[in-house]
DNA sequence: TTTCATGCAAATGATTTGCATAGTC
DNA sequence: GACTATGCAAATCATTTGCATGAAA
């Protein structure tokens, strides 16, 4: 069920900003942070408030439609329809890979076994360097 | 070395403010917040500033005297001495237990065959589910 | 026409910074 | 005495909020 619907389903409203959004978080295939929604939205339209975006992204979450994560000091978001995964994010080139969502299993069982702690992992992101930054340094 | 120590090696002064805010973070054992750190401070002396205790915690991390990490929409400092582990902290009743260092050698390795990618892994923050608040749920 | 959404501007809250003064070595 | 560290207040910067207006159903 696309993102439009659910906010029509649940008694929102599909306010040509809204589109907007759906459309550029949809479109970028990876993840953005809230004021990467602004500039492109703003590449599309002006006047569209910051205010907006982020009250937008807000009920996004709530609604499910996309996730929400922590990279270095501020939040980034991607659309759920790409399912769940993982960032791999190069500290020094800032590069992004999709990571599979799996590769958490053996530390969700061992944290399981070992501390009785139900670990979340969902789209976690993961510091460290790149193939490329690698072989630079 | 003690951090005192290595602070006066590297040509940098042992303040009492400086001597305070390497106690707390000894004595703590566990993570804290700056505004913690601040806090415990000011529970000892009044009169320390808050720029002091944000100064102080980013020469130690440079010095390699704490680690930084971030914890929803902040960070966290603990010290060094207690080696690397990572936290796991309880999203509903918010207490943090601290958890191996090796937890995460699978994914290191895992990410390292698969895509090439040097994960660093240092003193992570998982979020999860306790033991305690899974059963009340 | 009712209710929800937006734009604007101002508030928030953690962290940072400029600068004059005070303290350490 | 030289140079670093501190306190204070003000600046940043991402994010949030109050409120009057505007638009979707």
């Amino acid at each position: 069920m696309s993102c439009a619907t659910t906010l029509k389903e649940k008694g929102f409203k599909l306010t040509p900003q809204r589109r907007l959004i759906l459309d550029i978080i949809h479109d970028s295939g990876g993840h953005l942070t809230a004021e990467e929604i602004l500039d492109n939205v703003q590449a599309k339209v002006t006047g569209v408030n910051k205010s907006t975006v982020y009250r937008t992204m807000e009920l996004l979450e709530e609604l499910g439609c996309v996730f929400k994560s922590e990279l270095g000091d501020r939040f980034i978001y991607h659309h759920a329809e790409e399912g769940h995964h993982h960032h791999l994010v190069c500290r020094t080139c800032g590069k992004s890979i999709d990571c599979e969502e799996d590769i958490f299993l053996p530390v969700k069982r061992a944290v399981n076994e070992n501390y009785s702690f139900r670990a979340d992992f969902k789209h976690v992101v993961i510091s460290g360097l790149c193939a490329n930054c690698r072989g630079k340094s």
